[in-house]
DNA sequence: TTGTGTTTTATTGCCTCC
DNA sequence: GGAGGCAATAAAACACAA
């Protein structure tokens, strides 16, 4: 464990004025066969051979940070000793890695982000680096990486949300609207009955079929008729058997108070749609289902309490596969 | 020039794996 | 127990507005 925790970062010491040194002299005449492919030979200047420090400049032309790199301080070594004393004499600080030695570890870093050691030996050897500091560029590099992901993922589940959410707000509006439909017919059939005061008996054991928790025509007095007929056209009992219709097609929820459903098994995704159980369209399933992702701001739909399937209490609901797209990314 | 925010390099402590 | 990975963090280097 102490081994790997030396500080090898610049001193006054003698030993880091020899790794510059094994830095100016190895970087720029490079030539590492399996490294070398990461970089496009022919346009980099940094391979050139020893008199390539100055095209090193000339590459790096405006990048300040270069300035103070060791090629550059190297190369005023030929005008006089006493720039490089003063840089070998600096005290202990951090020093930025060139454009090119980053450029070669980001082309390394794509071809593989994690560092075998052969690789680190090979690559601090190309680069005039410690291992150690190619293995911490790795580390860090890979949580940028992480990092980048991270915000990836939340903008998918951002887009994601935002989309079940607009169709949830859609179904809302569809419900309102059939409600208002319903009601509406319901007050032109209760016109229609005082009218005339009388009913058809087959019409009324359709409807009874529709609603068998209701008391059948069948059992009733054709005298009850009328008033068997009007009970479940109350505006709640229609909104009753509606649920029954959602009851009835949509995963069971209840298990002794606990809400259960399907839908919340975590990593069976599978089990969000099962065509064998509902008639109806994949649309309307898409529609059921997203349904059930009310958001925290976002109030259930207040249909009957009763009969609408409470909201999920599973916290980690999202309402949809999210380790399909999202969380795929870890390699770690 | 200076204050401030961001990026990069490096350290530390903990964890896992062999 | 050593090696290596990670998160958290420090601190130097850098960018940039005022």
């Amino acid at each position: 464990m102490a081994s790997r925790r030396v500080v090898y970062g610049g001193g006054s010491n003698g030993s880091n004025m020899n790794t510059v040194l094994l830095q100016n002299q190895r970087f720029p005449c490079s030539s590492s066969e399996p490294l070398d492919s990461l970089f496009n030979s022919g346009s980099s200047p940094s391979f050139l051979g020893s008199r390539s420090m100055v095209s090193f400049e000339f590459v790096n032309k405006g990048n300040s940070r270069s300035d103070r790199s060791f090629f550059h301080s190297f190369e005023q070594e030929e005008n006089g000793d006493e720039d490089l004393e003063e840089y070998f004499h600096q005290p202990e600080k951090k020093r930025r890695l060139t454009a090119d030695q980053v450029q070669f570890l980001e082309r390394s870093f794509e071809v593989e982000n994690k560092l075998e050691p052969d690789r680190k030996i090979q690559l601090a050897k190309d680069l005039g680096l410690q291992p150690r500091q190619v293995a911490i560029w790795f580390q860090n590099r890979r949580a940028r990486w992480r990092t980048k992901q991270l915000e990836k993922d939340y903008e998918a589940l951002q887009a994601n949300y935002d989309s079940l959410k607009a169709d949830y707000d859609n179904l809302l509006k569809e419900e309102e609207k059939l409600k208002a439909e319903v009601l509406q017919l319901t007050d032109k059939l209760l016109v229609k009955e005082k009218g005339t005061g009388n009913l058809d008996l087959s019409e009324t054991n359709k409807q009874c079929k529709t609603l068998p928790q209701e008391p059948c025509a069948d059992s009733v007095s054709e005298g009850e008729v009328s008033k068997v007929m009007i009970m479940p056209c109350k505006q709640e009992d229609l909104s009753s058997a509606k649920s029954d219709v959602f009851d009835s097609e949509s995963p069971h929820y209840t298990d002794g108070g606990v809400n259960h459903s399907p839908l919340l098994e975590p990593g069976d995704s599978s089990y969000v749609f099962e065509p064998e159980q509902s008639d109806l369209s994949q649309d309307e399933e898409d529609n059921l289902s997203n349904s059930w992702l009310p958001p925290p701001s976002y109030g259930f739909p207040k249909i009957e309490d009763a009969d609408y399937p409470s909201p999920p209490t599973n916290s980690c609901y999202f309402g949809f596969p999210v380790e399909d797209q999202a969380f795929g990314f870890w390699s770690y």
